[in-house]
DNA sequence: CGTATTTGACCGGCGC
DNA sequence: GCGCCGGTCAAATACG
């Protein structure tokens, strides 16, 4: 079951606005049940956060474009669409063979996976020459891991998320003056990889896809993290360092040590805090969510908030 | 010298 | 079947 973003939204990502001024926590577009829609909102699930609130720091928010899931729980997550998209412009996803939906990629098939791998890894080092050369047996089609992904406006294309990570690739983007970097955790076992890129729409804009599930803590604290962590000594005052908190499911060392509601929902498996499910996503896209009792006043110290508000 | 990055080649999926 | 493209591999290279 697709919940949301894929490549093909990324594609999209234009029509989408990606840079707005809002200084507080709220959706900029719509989440409709198992739709993905062509509307100037393009882009399900998309909703800003802000993640830097030091003035003169590269970074102003971060824009969760969504998620890809499919996890039943998460989906339902999205099922009560505050406005419905008209038929018109609502795309069947599943009608979609270009969307990435994943198939039921389970934790425990992407483990076996890796199992297996690990297993065979001997003998392919020993064949890898031959390997090149003789095509091996068919493997089965792998299941896609969940990917959520999200824009930063940052100068830095690598942004420090506590994690390590090791750049096994870059390419040429298409349409795009910019490359895409191609990074995988280090930590042994965990499979997790991410996608770096820049927008080609705005330069200042990097878009970082996370792909699979950290099995492991976050193994460093970064320096001056920023991002949903509601916590001030992360929010103001710490300049410099590009470094943001990334929504995992399993580990969530900001949110659960600061906020404990903001922790995330590991019955549902869900790669989003608790507070997204929560509230944020039930958007509406009406000024109802701009209220004064807003999202973020409600997990974010009001210093804080007005810290984070771009000038 | 160990580790990380770079980068060209390779592979598989997909559309034509 | 062919070419394009995204993603990955792995040898070469850079770096601390």
């Amino acid at each position: 079951m697709l919940a949301v973003v894929s490549d093909q939204f990324m594609e999209k990502r234009g029509e989408l606005k990606t840079e707005n001024s809002m200084p507080n926590s709220t959706f900029s577009g719509q989440f409709p049940a198992n739709t993905t829609t062509t509307t100037s909102y393009g882009f399900p699930g998309i909703f800003d956060m802000p993640c830097d609130g030091d003035k003169g720091s590269s970074l102003g928010f971060i824009h969760l474009l969504g998620i890809q899931d499919d996890n039943p729980s998460l989906f339902d997550l999205f099922q009560t669409p505050v406005i419905p998209s008209p038929p018109s412009e609502v795309v069947n996803t599943p009608a979609t063979p270009n969307s990435l939906s994943i198939s039921s990629s389970s934790n425990e098939a992407a483990n076996d996976e890796q199992n297996k791998t690990t297993v065979e890894e001997e003998d392919e080092q020993n064949q890898k020459k031959a390997k090149k050369q003789l095509k091996p047996k068919k493997t089965p089609k792998r299941p896609r891991e969940p990917r959520f992904a999200f824009m930063t406006k940052s100068e830095a294309d690598h942004l420090d998320d506590g994690y390590r990570w090791r750049k096994y690739g870059q390419k040429a983007v298409k349409n795009s003056p910019f490359p895409r970097s191609y990074y995988r955790c280090t930590t042994a076992g965990c499979g997790v990889k991410k996608r770096v890129e820049r927008s080609s729409d705005d330069q200042s804009i990097v878009v970082t896809t996370y792909e699979g599930t950290h099995t492991h803590p976050c193994p460093v604290a970064p320096r001056g993290s920023i991002g949903v962590m509601p916590d001030s000594s992360g929010f103001g005052g710490i300049g410099g360092t590009s470094s943001f908190v990334i929504p995992q499911p399993q580990f969530q060392p900001y949110f659960h040590n600061s906020i404990p509601s903001l922790g995330f929902t590991n019955a549902t498996n869900s790669p989003f805090p608790t507070f997204f499910q929560e509230r944020q996503f039930y958007p509406s896209l009406s000024s109802s969510l701009l209220r004064d009792d807003g999202l973020l006043q409600d997990i974010l110290p009001s210093q804080v908030r007005k810290e984070a508000k771009p000038e």
